[in-house]
DNA sequence: GCATAAAGTTAAGTCCGATTAACTAAAAAG
DNA sequence: CTTTTTAGTTAATCGGACTTAACTTTATGC
């Protein structure tokens, strides 16, 4: 944590690489859906997380009930979410992808993984065993960090 | 490209993985700076391809030449941006990061990179190296890839 | 050189996200 | 059972991003 090893050097860069290029693909993605950025990042956040109450919508973007409310209301009446109550707490809903919703992500998940398998075939096969083993390192690594908050 | 093979899927499970995780780190970077996220996509884009004249700017975010000079012209009056005039071509504008918006890109990418930080600290010795190897051949193919286009 | 095209800017108007304030309904606290 | 808190909605309004249209300035094509 304190100077910059060999090893964080490297994972800096890919990711400055990795970043930039999936980020433009994923914001061309919600544009040609003509979904906005904000409402784009809702359906992604109950495809990651699973269905959730309206607080935790404003919780996680930072922004007010009202915001959370209209911006949900838009999804719900384009057919991306349903909207139920929750049967525990009749003041809470319970928000989830609609089956439209959850095509949408895989669509545009289709989309933002078309480059990775481009990346592919620009490796051999034996690098290929080799990146594989790694990722999957930081794949644990990254859940173990998930998993203290 | 046809079926997914072991390699794309743990590619794949990598970016679900980290692109959720630092996309939250970035948006919330780019709020705190007081800055929207057109104008920070603009900020990152120059520091990544360099100065570029407003046109560049207007295809690279698929805006009206109108949207993006007004864009520009915000982050120019915050002091972000230099916008002189093109000694070659008296019509365009050569745009380019100033001291504090490279100061402000920098101070992302540490925030960004904060959390790459600590999955290090996750990670063994031995396995940095088996990582760091496999990243490399990931950050070589994709500047392949970028060439071609 | 004159017409046309290209690079930006400015202005007016639209749309959307976000806020505050006022409100309803249900749960929890006492 | 009444008071207070919690969850969410609605309305009015503000501000920012974007668009089209009209314009200025500079380069390019005949």
């Amino acid at each position: 944590m304190t100077k910059p090893t060999q090893f964080s050097k490297t994972l800096r860069a890919w990711m400055d690489t990795f970043m930039h290029r999936s980020m433009r693909g994923w914001s061309h993605f919600a544009k040609s859906t003509g979904l906005s950025m904000p409402q784009f990042s809702i359906l992604m956040q109950l495809h990651h997380k699973g269905p959730c109450g309206m607080s935790e919508i404003s919780e996680r973007f930072d922004v007010s009930a009202a915001a959370a409310s209209q911006l949900v209301d838009k999804l719900v009446q384009a057919g991306y979410l349903a909207r139920a109550e929750d049967p525990a707490d009749r003041r809470a809903r319970l928000l989830a992808l609609s089956d439209k919703g959850k095509e949408l992500i895989n669509q545009g998940a289709e989309e933002r993984h078309r480059w990775m398998d481009e990346l592919a075939s620009k490796i051999s096969t034996e690098e290929r065993a080799r990146v594989t083993e790694a990722l999957e390192i930081l794949i644990k690594a990254a859940h173990q960090l998930e998993e203290k908050y």
